[in-house]
RNA sequence: GUGAGCGUAGCCGAGCGGUCAAGGCAUCUGACUGUGGAUCAGAAGACCGCGGGUUCGAAUCCCGCCGCUCACCCCA
């Protein structure tokens, strides 16, 4: 007898059970239904990559993250994914016919050796859609109109998605006149703005050493608020003479001017000069979503990329994209009660009971027909008492129970139960998928 | 990586130094061998996270470890 040993997961990692992996379901299958709409296509790539795939891209913190991956033999250095952009952008430069713009869309599993917490899983899945090989802000317009469509179609309705462009914020750093290591914590402060607020903002770059006066500078421009459209030009005006700032509010503008056409409502948007994304490897516009109710993070979060690929290849793309946060959104879904009620603990659509050994062949066969009409059925295995069976068809959650006893054989019948209602109607059985369908499964 | 809180049956949870460790949900059986969700009766299920210490006596107090949760960092 080998040893027993107590049953665990690894640390921030879950199962998800059938009732659970419904919803889920619902959520992904939303989604992909949108990314095709606008064109996206899948792929796939291995959950495992070469180390030095994702190494050097996302920057230190992210870095520590990456989870090892060990070999019993071989030598090859191996990692599981941190995201799903890394392996895109590896993927393009291996497959240099590729026709552009390359428009893709993963959901897939990545791994990040966090400790967990709220919203917060070790494994977890991402569904990105990107698009390769346009330089066109009609790119970064389009990733944020798939946003929007994803959100109000799951019923999401109190949420803005912030854009920015890290070109802005280098323009912010020589504006203020910040370079080099300082900038990391400059950005890492202004993020904070929402959640500490200006005077904490103002506390945390003078506690970096960051000169009063450069706080000064920095501040006066953060305090710019207002509707998206007015800012720009605000801003436009103060960062007047750096060229990379005007380029980046620029971006911003012409993003801005094709969301309305698109059917993004001005609500769902704000332009915010304060998020910052701490991923490396963004270099124009970016952006994220946050809901307000429960306090969660993002739940979407991406921007334009356009130097990472040509880490792997002579040929520079420019690429832009976005993550939805999967996990996050069943999890609010899940708090604010927003699963449509017709989603069920189970698939299944009909119970066939068993009633006597003798019809067993006859019940097989009409389970059997039920399956070729495309209803989804489960048979009941034992000849167990109707009472014991209709009471697991109860459990699971079961909208329908078929029962076929001597009665009905003899007539070439059927019973069909609607657990629900608590109904029975005794029908032929080459009519019982049709009725089940009427009835509502 | 830093900090805080918590570990009692599958789940929730009372007990907070003194006989056999409450109760509820779930599970199983029966009342009810052609009709579920309700009710009633009964049954089974616990190295009280692990190890050590204090004490006549520890689920209860102390220490260490492990695990979980939450927050920070960062992020989906």
């Amino acid at each position: 007898m080998p040893e027993r040993i107590t049953p665990r997961l690894p640390r921030g990692m879950r199962d998800i059970l059938p009732d659970k992996m419904i919803l889920r379901d619902y959520v992904m299958n939303t989604i992909r239904t949108v990314f095709e709409q606008f064109g996206f296509e899948p792929l796939h790539t291995p959950a495992v990559e070469l180390a030095e795939t994702l190494m050097g891209k996302y920057g230190p913190d992210a870095e520590r993250l990456i989870y090892d991956v060990r070999q019993r033999q071989g030598h090859e250095e191996l990692a599981l994914r941190y995201d799903l952009s890394v392996p895109l952008s590896r993927v393009v430069a291996m497959n240099p016919d590729l026709l552009l713009p390359f428009k893709r869309y993963q959901i897939a599993p990545v791994w990040r050796a966090e400790r967990p917490q709220k919203g917060r899983y070790r494994e977890f899945y991402q569904c990105d859609a990107d698009i390769v090989g346009s330089a066109s802000m009609l790119a970064d317009a389009e990733i944020i109109t798939v946003i929007y469509t994803v959100l109000e179609r799951l019923g999401f309705r109190r949420y803005t998605t912030r854009i920015n462009n890290r070109k802005v914020l280098a323009g912010i750093g020589i504006y203020s006149g910040v370079e080099g290591e300082a900038l990391g914590q400059l950005y890492r402060s202004i993020d904070k703005l929402d959640r500490i607020g200006m005077d904490g903002v103002r506390k945390e770059l003078r506690d970096a050493g960051i000169a009063e006066d450069v706080i000064a500078r920095m501040v006066d421009l953060l305090q710019i608020r207002g509707a998206s459209a007015d800012l720009i030009p605000e801003m436009m005006r103060r960062l007047e003479g750096i060229p990379i700032a005007a380029e980046g509010l620029a971006e911003l503008r012409d993003l801005i001017s094709y969301l309305d056409a698109m059917g993004v409502s001005p609500s769902a948007y704000q332009i915010d000069f304060s998020m910052v994304r701490g991923l490396d490897y963004y270099t124009g516009p970016i952006y994220e979503t946050v809901v307000e109710e429960p306090k969660i993070g993002s739940i979407t979060g991406g921007g334009r990329y356009d130097r990472l690929i040509e880490m792997f290849s002579e040929r520079g793309y420019p690429a832009t994209g976005t993550t939805i946060g999967i996990e996050r959104i069943i999890d609010v879904m899940d708090e604010l009660g927003m699963f449509p009620s017709s989603l069920r603990r189970t698939l299944v659509e009909v119970l066939v009971l068993q009633f006597d050994p003798s019809l067993l062949a006859e019940t097989l066969r009409f389970a059997h027909s039920l399956r070729e009409q495309g209803l989804r059925v489960e048979l009941y295995f034992e000849a167990e008492s109707v009472k014991k069976q209709l009471r697991y068809a109860s459990r699971k959650g079961i909208p329908f129970a078929a029962i076929l006893g001597p009665d009905e054989a003899a007539q070439g019948q059927v019973t069909i139960k609607n657990l629900d209602l608590g109904e029975q109607r005794t029908v032929l059985q080459s009519e019982a998928a049709q009725v089940i369908r009427e009835w509502g499964a």
